[in-house]
DNA sequence: GGGGTCATGTAATAGGTTACATGATTCT
DNA sequence: AGAATCATGTAACCTATTACATGACCCC
């Protein structure tokens, strides 16, 4: 399991990175990773960035190299990665690509207690979310394609590329979910909309 | 945003569902979760739930009823649902069916670093990969086939279903993904192999 | 030259997980 | 009877997010 890793938070994962190129300074790593747009595939924040840096050190997967100063700014302590730090990133990095974790979409939660709402409800709420899929596929698609003319290579955005595959999957498994329900040869509608009272039959009082 | 929600947690979700056919003690709640096989859509673990209901009683949502005890075991705080945890667990459930949220699984944030790997380490890892992601399709299918022969109807295992349309576009997308690394046409696996220093001979699977 | 915003970090607070505790029931 | 497991909950410990602090640069 991955829980036995020293340092659990992907961020540790992208600050190694980084740090396997050159030595930094927390500042300069928060910079970084925020105009290179790895906020958008690792949960990022000032705070936890510390945080983090603070563990790693700890672990002895990065040390201290130095405290600069530029002017009179607070001096800056720039990390560098470890021999240690430097195997652990690799083998984080292949065992997140080999084995595929549980995880915990917060969609799946909402459809594995769907049915506590209305058919008739949910119905609209799956139409309003096609349309929020839709857009953000064409944002997805826009970011690629805008970066792909700055010159970047494809293989940095595969990450988008995998976002879009699940887009569509996720559309045409709405797409498909509504179908269920609404079709009146199917009979979901029907009985579940029977068990909340409604489709002409009185009102429940009660299970 | 979710952000503004008093209670964050999923886990309180399914909380106040199951509240919602009747009020529960919290261990009862706990046993019922596990067998009903929540918490394979919701993470799940002991001390959360006491957690959850501890902020869900704060929030006004859960109330307590009774403290009743059953023989000599320790008592047993009784909650039940109040009209604003209710109209919360409708709300709370409508926007996590309407709104995509975004979220950052652990492969995304894989892809968006693997170019730290070389191609010939990474391809035996996807082929790897592939063949988790059908190990885990054919336990979700008997999953499904078996609930689905003790009667439960289909509706209650749509997200079994919606994880099935996911690991098959990820399926989809490693095998493309594999093939334009190997493919010698595109010239990834050629001019990515360099950049580590590999031989640009493209990097079969079984190295 | 005073009001923003950048650069840089620490501290306070809230959230979540693991470990611990303890009486009851059941098994051998 | 002693061991194991269930039932039930609390406490200790980490992690993560928000809020706070402070000197430097930049604008008008």
């Amino acid at each position: 399991m991955a829980t036995k890793r020293k340092v659990g938070n992907l961020l540790a994962l992208a600050v190694m990175s980084y740090l396997s190129q050159r030595p930094m300074h927390p500042y300069e790593l928060s910079r970084t990773l925020r105009e290179h747009g790895d906020a958008r595939s690792i949960k990022f924040n000032h705070g936890s960035l510390y945080m983090v840096v603070g563990q790693l050190a700890r672990a002895g997967y990065i040390t201290e190299v130095e405290t600069s100063r530029a002017g009179q700014r607070p001096e800056r302590t720039v990390y560098a990665l470890t021999g240690d730090g430097r195997a652990e990133f690799r083998d984080w990095l292949a065992e997140l690509v080999a084995e595929p974790a549980h995880e915990y979409p917060h969609f799946v939660a909402a459809l594995s207690l769907i049915a506590a709402l209305p058919p008739s409800e949910v119905v609209p709420l799956l139409h309003h979310r096609l349309a929020q899929l839709h857009q953000a596929r064409a944002e997805i698609r826009g970011l690629i394609d805008t970066t792909l003319a700055r010159g970047v290579p494809e293989l940095f955005l595969v990450e988008e590329e995998y976002r879009l595959a699940l887009l569509d999957a996720e559309t045409a498994f709405v797409e498909e979910f509504i179908g269920k329900i609404t079709d009146p040869q199917t009979g979901w509608g029907a009985t579940w909309a029977q068990f909340h009272g409604e489709s002409g039959a009185p009102p429940r009082a009660g299970t």
